[in-house]
DNA sequence: AATAAGTTTGTAATCATTACAAATATAAAA
DNA sequence: TTTTATATTTGTAATGATTACAAACTTATT
């Protein structure tokens, strides 16, 4: 599936900055700032604006094609992989990994937990990422 | 338990002002703001500064005596429960709301995942709460 | 009492994010 | 095609939570 597929999909009227933001979330897999996907595009873009960056991650995350992470205190996230999953935060190297979800399979179609109704399901662990802590010896 | 014990209990020297945050959280399980804290507390302790707040919450979460709650993106909330359990986020009326850990009960002893070290579990809701789906109708 | 160490305070910066209005592009109607 | 309306993008300026920093204050130690 391409980024213009993706974007129909979610009913969001495909644009040339929406196609490039889409398709950089759907190739790089490391759970970049709004500043990284700007900064990423900016030269294959030259007119983008960050206001742009910001306002086309907010719609993606409005119609649920992207995730936003809260995993760190300083700066919001985007994942394009929208399906269940759990994140891991190294504090050391401040990178995002993927784990799968360890939380009762069974809240994976948003429950209804004590009368509340929930849409969205966050998972974050945090600590030291496997690669930091090779490098500590 | 009060205050200055649970202060010692983390190893924090108890101060007029720490006493003071630490029993604010204890006795408030509203997931408070830097601010919220700040605002409840200024009238009885004149004096406070809200860069002592927010140095003070720094303190106990680095000594883990409370939790740095990252559920909502625009503001970082405090809990002074520490103990496994998941939060709620009610995207319409702001509140956050405590719900029991639902993740495998085995994890819950920090574990080796994929080789990380884990040292938190973050585990969030977001949707609408029961209280302002019964306001809807 | 004098000195050192720890804590608090107020002010000024930082910096991610948003508000807003002008500019541009796209679609629809004439 | 031209005109008109609608949607999208852009740049600049503001917002506001958080932090840096150095002075003031408090507590502990010599």
């Amino acid at each position: 599936m391409n980024a213009v597929e993706r974007l129909t999909e979610y009913g969001i009227k495909p644009s040339v900055q929406r196609m490039a933001i889409m398709g950089y979330l759907m190739t790089h897999r490391t759970h970049p700032t709004a500043d990284e996907v700007y900064s990423a595009l900016c030269d294959s873009i030259p007119t983008l604006s960050k206001t742009t960056v910001y306002n086309t991650l907010k719609l993606f995350v409005d119609n649920r094609a992207a995730l936003m992470l809260t995993i760190d205190d300083k700066l919001v996230r985007f994942d394009g992989d929208t399906s269940l999953h759990s994140h891991f935060l190294c504090h050391r190297c401040g990178k995002v990994y993927d784990l799968p979800y360890s939380g009762k399979k069974s809240e994976a179609r948003m429950p209804n937990l004590e009368g509340h109704n929930i849409e969205e399901i966050h998972h974050y662990y945090k600590g030291v990422c496997r690669e930091c802590l090779e490098k500590e010896v």
